[in-house]
DNA sequence: CGCATTTGACCTGCGC
DNA sequence: GCGCAGGTCAAATGCG
């Protein structure tokens, strides 16, 4: 959206009796012969409200002047971050370019589930935006297993995988994969004996841990 | 001693 | 069908 794109104008009508046509023009000279009394009634109930309606005329005004400049600085914002994402996006693509020789073609969709992953992390969504694509596209598959995703904050320093989250997990495994050089760890819900749950945690970039709940 | 974590081995699924 | 990589299991180990 740019500000060129919209006519931010309201395009108030602030002195309506310039467009008074010719017809009514006409039709006051034929009413001239009236009495001056009635005549003098009407002007001073008419000048009553055109004064008014002047006023709240030249007020809609000046909201619409405020209006335009709170729209123009909106605009100003709206391209500043959309230049700032076209960066981001732009770095993304290259550093994608830089390491697909690297990342075999095996195990393909792990690869674009990362990826999806930083692209969700630019696009500042919380959640991945690839599961609500492959809903649509795989609804059957999102019936078997439901994975939420959630993004944790971690130290550099800090080695440990655990993430405190309020529950209670189970470590059962960890395993250094190739996509990424830090290893992942595999929780297992240890709340109940019977609970399915399970979750996975990566740690994407030293200071942002990725916890996969399945 | 009991529980959690670690870690190497094994299983499974996907791509060629 | 084979090889590879992710996921899981279970014995070993550590800690309170």
């Amino acid at each position: 959206m740019d500000s060129s794109w919209v006519n931010t104008s309201l395009d108030l009508n602030i002195n309506p009796f310039k467009h008074v046509n010719e017809t009514q023009a006409q039709e006051s000279k034929e009413f001239e012969g009236y009495s001056t009394r009635v005549e003098q009634k009407v002007q001073v109930k008419k000048e009553a409200g055109v004064s008014a309606l002047v006023e709240e005329l030249n007020r809609v005004n000046i909201e619409n002047q405020k209006l335009t400049e709170v729209l123009g600085v909106v605009c100003e914002k709206y391209l500043t971050l959309q230049k700032h994402l076209a960066d981001l996006t732009s770095k993304n693509s290259e550093k994608e370019l830089m390491t697909t020789p690297v990342i075999s073609m095996k195990r393909k969709a792990e690869s674009e589930d990362y990826s999806n992953v930083i692209n969700a992390i630019n696009g500042g969504n919380t959640e991945s935006s690839s599961s609500d694509e492959d809903s649509s596209k795989r609804p059957q598959e999102n019936l078997k297993t439901k994975i939420s995703r959630a993004y944790f904050p971690t130290n550099a320093s800090d080695t440990s995988l655990v993430v405190r989250d309020g529950y209670q997990w189970r470590k059962y495994g960890q395993k250094v994969t190739r996509d990424n050089p830090s290893p992942r760890a595999y929780f297992k819900c240890s709340f109940a004996p019977s609970c399915p749950v399970k979750k996975k945690v990566i740690k994407i970039t030293p200071v942002l841990m990725i916890i996969a709940y399945d």
